[in-house]
DNA sequence: GTCTATAAATAGATAGAC
DNA sequence: GTCTATCTATTTATAGAC
């Protein structure tokens, strides 16, 4: 791991924790173990920080529901996909989602456009494969955005709840949250 | 409405957009239109203003599911009240909602005990609503704590989508929910 | 109850030695 | 690549005039 990706891993930890303005360059640098103006070697702003590690996770989200929504397959099968996927990222980069979820308004300027472009082409591939679902009878008649809405209101806390709840087995995890998520609790 | 009144309105306003560390007391101030010393004429501190909005929320939330669990009715129609009553506040304090959401994390001492007090209350009451229809065939034999996690974090992001999708009527955006929450979409 | 002035601390970022 | 020293701006909060 580079010195740049360390500081990246190590401010994911700490923005998650108190947040991107309540993070200093000093408290940052004090945790991997340097000096503030030593962090400037190796990324040029806080922002970038920031943008870097903002960026990098949307743009692999974006990627998967985009071959996703490629396959030739069912809704359903391709709501399962992208739980599975939701539900990977938030094992293995749960900083780095929390600070995706609540800090991506401190972006700015073309960082910002960027994350918010790739956002909504995310829920755009979402949006039509919910559609596809319900013209097919795989999913009930509902209004399309308040699905949506719920689906991506769970996975996009998955991250939060995994860190207290991690006695259910990935596996087990990843069934029942398919079940709740498509076929409800009642 | 008072001045102390108006400095809370107007920071859960700003804190939402800017953040509880983003938001200064100049800033808050000229919003208001008065000098930032002014503001300590009506608060002690600027952590005054954060805690009080939050726990005031909180303890909305908390005696609103007290009420409703001591109710004689099934767990579907308990579940309903709570969802009703998350989208009443959502419709009327999003802004409030927003900083309690995000923003607790901000909250020192005492008024952070109390937030994390009531925050666990309301969650252990609506875990044991949802245990008492699972033992009822009420609702389906599922992990409790999914359960509870997914009802939450809809509930809990309902003030950020509604801003967004307010072309449904409220009445018909309650049965969806409840629907959707609660059968399923598939 | 609001103002001006200011104290005391801390922020992001840069210059230049090593 | 890291350091010390420092610049400049901004922060919360207080003192005291009006």
């Amino acid at each position: 791991m580079t010195r740049k990706e360390e500081i990246i891993k190590v401010a994911a930890e700490l923005i998650r924790e108190k947040g991107y303005v309540g993070l200093s360059m000093r408290d940052l640098a004090k945790a991997i173990g340097v000096k503030a103006a030593s962090l400037y070697n190796h990324i040029p702003s806080k922002q970038a920080i920031l943008s870097e590690l903002i960026l990098q996770l949307a743009e692999d989200f974006t990627s998967q529901i985009q071959g996703v929504a490629k396959e030739d397959s069912s809704s359903l099968d391709k709501l399962k996909k992208i739980v599975e996927h939701h539900l990977g990222l938030s094992l293995h980069y749960p900083n780095e989602l929390a600070v995706l979820n609540n800090e991506w308004t401190h972006l700015n300027g073309e960082a910002l456009q960027d994350f918010k472009f790739k956002r909504s082409q995310y829920e755009e591939e979402l949006r039509q494969i919910i559609n596809y679902g319900k013209t097919n009878n795989e999913l009930k008649p509902l209004h399309t955005e308040l699905v949506l809405f719920s689906m991506l209101s769970t996975l996009r806390n998955l991250n939060l709840w995994i860190k207290k709840r991690s006695s259910i087995p990935a596996e087990q995890l990843k069934n029942e949250l398919v079940e709740v998520l498509l076929k409800g609790i009642s």
